[in-house]
DNA sequence: TGTACATCAGTGAACGCGCGTTCACTGATGTAC
DNA sequence: TGTACATCAGTGAACGCGCGTTCACTGATGTAC
């Protein structure tokens, strides 16, 4: 079988693929997003690849191996999405705080297998120093966000790291109970979840005194 | 192999087994705690029954039928828990409430294997009316509890399904992200998940003029 | 520029395994008389 | 109370399958001279 190397560049052109490692990534991500992260099986993702069965152990120690890397890439791009939207705190931290949240559930949305992988499958943060890092960087944006907002606050703060766990564990919440993801059916909802969470966040932020200032 | 059917009544002591599909039940309860709805294998739960593995056959049509049992009786048995927690709204709606919170996180804690098949595995409340009825009256709880603590408010009452539905991320977040079950790891936290979710529904709840009257 | 050769990234066949499920069967139970 | 028999709930062997992984191999690539 002979692959065309032009155009998107995933194809290969002759014997050698060209770019098997990160066409395995893209293809287990499709993979997974149908089928979920425990359903992903490795031998398919090398028929589905276009490759023999042993190829993908050229590029991965294992099954585990690939699962790590997916989780990996997608913390960063899930930390650089948070931090898009996040913006430094502008135009003002609360609104900053709500554009965080609809870019967290735009991720699941938009990269369901990878949200799959990082939140809800048995890739272990123990076992990885790199891939604890990748999360703790994630979670750290919202920390930060938590910190920006509530140094609006002028008296009784709640503590930032308090706020921060309450928010990233209702927009998983909501991403995890009713966004729409690959085949999995979820919930129906009379709202989307991006509309629900605002209203969860503004409301819970509100109590800290927030959003009377907006 | 000839089992003792006196005492605790799972044994068997003769060539039928006497209870099989409750033994059958409570087996896979245990065998999902330990590797989660994906990992649990028909096969292995005879094996670990004791019995061939044709027996289950004669209990269930097959594999989904059994998880799908599993989580009829988990949504039973959370709809009492809550039920019982919520006591009708007493002593007040708002402390009624966060006993309901904390009822729900105790069931994600010590039924970690029905709390996974009902939330987090692919059983599917579309294929089965009961399945789904099931559901809908453990989320209705929480719909009545929301609908109480609102009509204690003066006036600007948020929509009470919206809260309801805020309470249940929030307490989904919470039990997903943070409160440990079976073999899986979780996250670290700083605080016990039932604090956590209890102030978070605090502070949430505040913003709504609840807590000012208790 | 041309050739020899080491290195690399694939192949394809095979492995052992455990899975879900089916089959013809058989031992135990309980009912009719 | 004793026996014949239908029914029920098990057995145990077998099936086809796809899995993750390994192996000896081979074609392509790129470097040294």
């Amino acid at each position: 079988m002979r692959f065309d190397r032009s155009g998107d560049g995933r194809g290969r052109d002759s014997y050698h693929h060209g770019n098997l490692r990160e066409a395995l990534i893209e293809t287990a991500l499709r993979l997974i997003a149908e089928r979920g992260p425990a359903g992903f099986a490795f031998a398919e993702l090398a028929r589905a690849a276009g490759v023999s069965p042993a190829a993908p152990y050229r590029h991965f120690a294992d099954r585990n191996a690939l699962l790590a890397e997916v989780a990996l890439r997608g913390y960063a791009r899930f930390t650089e999405a948070l931090e898009r939207a996040w913006n430094g705190g502008r135009p003002d931290p609360l609104s900053a705080l709500e554009a965080t949240g609809r870019a967290y559930l735009a991720f699941a949305r938009e990269d369901p297998a990878s949200y799959a992988v990082m939140f809800e499958s048995g890739v272990s943060l123990d076992d990885d120093a790199n891939l604890r890092l990748a999360s703790e960087r994630a979670f750290a944006v919202l920390r930060n966000a938590a910190d920006a907002v509530c140094a609006t606050m002028a008296d009784n703060r709640p503590p930032a790291l308090m706020v921060a766990l309450h928010i990233w564990a209702m927009a998983h919440g909501i991403a995890s109970l009713f966004v729409e993801r690959g085949e999995q059916a979820r919930r129906r909802l009379p709202m989307s979840p991006e509309d629900l969470l605002e209203a969860g966040v503004l409301i819970y932020l509100q109590s800290l005194g927030i959003a009377a200032r907006v």
